[in-house]
RNA sequence: CGCGAGAUGGAGCAGUCUGGUAGCUCGUCGGGCUCAUAACCCGAAGGUCGUAGGUUCAAAUCCUGCUCUCGCAA
């Protein structure tokens, strides 16, 4: 088919790829706009963009859509059969959803209708789901709220995090991308409408979100940490320094303590704190200006004190 | 030139302010103890202190350039 596509992170390239792998004509790309990132402030093209580049394709990056006459024209102009949508950042318009001759088509990382919006995976991890997925749909004017094509679950390891699951659904997304476009042309899927009393929504994360609460369960913690690793990384803090938390491990029994509180330093299992409910290991960490480490290396050259409190803020 | 931190045996750190024999916790190797051990005891190997210059009788340490890494901010 002749296709537009639409996207711009990590997340959107394997499907990208797997278009072009397929045989499809992908006419142009369209991508947000390079932006300022990293020390040193320098631009920085979208994943996606040197990906089309890599492949000679035709690549657009307006900065506004909805008024930009010249920018739907030439969508108009490239007559595509179909646009793809892979977590671009802007919101189409119905004068654009409604350009090509089969619509619009988005994949997104969650199970529709649960988890509509910004960073789902990272959510459902933290919510503690045990089962995930991509879903494509036809776009209409909501936020995710358009008709679903197909669905594709997934089941969520206790080593997953959201880097890892992000990894696998963007696979999973292009395989199931490239399913809905077959099942498009032979008329062989039956769009279902949202179960709107389902619905939920998810919002953006930021940094300052990576923040642990020391005084929820070890359970809810652990899905926390997994679900905000690699970004923007679950934090707390240790002498007055900030100290991020990758990997931890759940203690059971009952402990006394301060939430927060380190209980037993472990040269073989890292650090032991105090939760809500029991205590956590913390086994992945990384300092203020160091790499990220085990605890047990961290460890070996600082010293850490038993009864120390990781704090939820400074001071 | 957005702000800031760092680079020291295989790993994590101290030493740098106040220049003058390379240190700590581990790991590795050898030996000992032990029914046995990842535990304990003894011993050894392993570093041109990121890189290039400068100052000095003498530089890990002071000065300058460069490379790389990391935190914040976006």
């Amino acid at each position: 088919m002749k296709i537009v596509f639409m996207g711009t992170p990590d997340f959107a390239v394997p499907t990208l790829q797997a278009l072009i792998r397929e045989g499809h004509e992908v006419v142009a790309v369209v991508t947000n706009e390079d932006k300022p990132k990293n020390r040193g402030f320098e631009m920085q093209m979208p994943p996606v963009k040197t990906c089309a580049i890599g492949h000679g394709i035709f690549v657009m990056q307006p900065a506004k859509i909805k008024k930009n006459v010249e920018f739907i024209h030439t969508l108009e102009s490239f007559h595509a059969d179909v646009f793809v949508i892979v977590a671009y950042g802007k919101i189409l318009p119905v004068s654009v959803l409604n350009i090509p001759r089969f619509g619009c088509i988005n994949v997104h990382g969650s199970l529709l209708p649960k988890y509509r919006g910004a960073a789902p995976i990272q959510w459902s991890i933290i919510n503690g789901e045990k089962v995930v997925g991509v879903t494509t749909m036809q776009m209409d004017e909501g936020m995710d709220t358009g008709d679903i094509l197909l669905k594709k679950e997934m089941t969520v390891l206790e080593t997953d995090t959201a880097g890892v699951m992000h990894d696998k659904l963007s696979h999973v997304g292009a395989m199931l991308l490239i399913e809905t476009l077959k099942g498009i042309e032979e008329g062989t899927i039956q769009p279902m409408k949202q179960d709107e009393a389902e619905a939920s929504y998810t919002r953006m994360l930021e940094k300052k979100d990576g923040m642990i609460d020391w005084s929820k369960t070890s359970e809810k913690i652990f899905c926390f940490v997994r679900g905000m690793t690699p970004w923007p990384s679950a934090f707390t803090y240790l002498k007055d320094q900030t100290m991020k938390v990758f990997e931890t491990k759940i203690e059971n029994g009952t402990f006394n303590g301060i939430c927060g509180q380190i209980i037993e330093i472990s040269e073989e299992k890292g650090i032991l704190v105090k939760t809500g409910d029991g205590a956590l290991w913390v086994t992945k960490l990384q300092m203020q200006n160091k790499k990220q480490m085990d605890a047990t290396e961290y460890l070996r050259g600082n010293k850490v004190e038993i009864g120390e409190i990781l704090k939820c803020e400074l001071k």
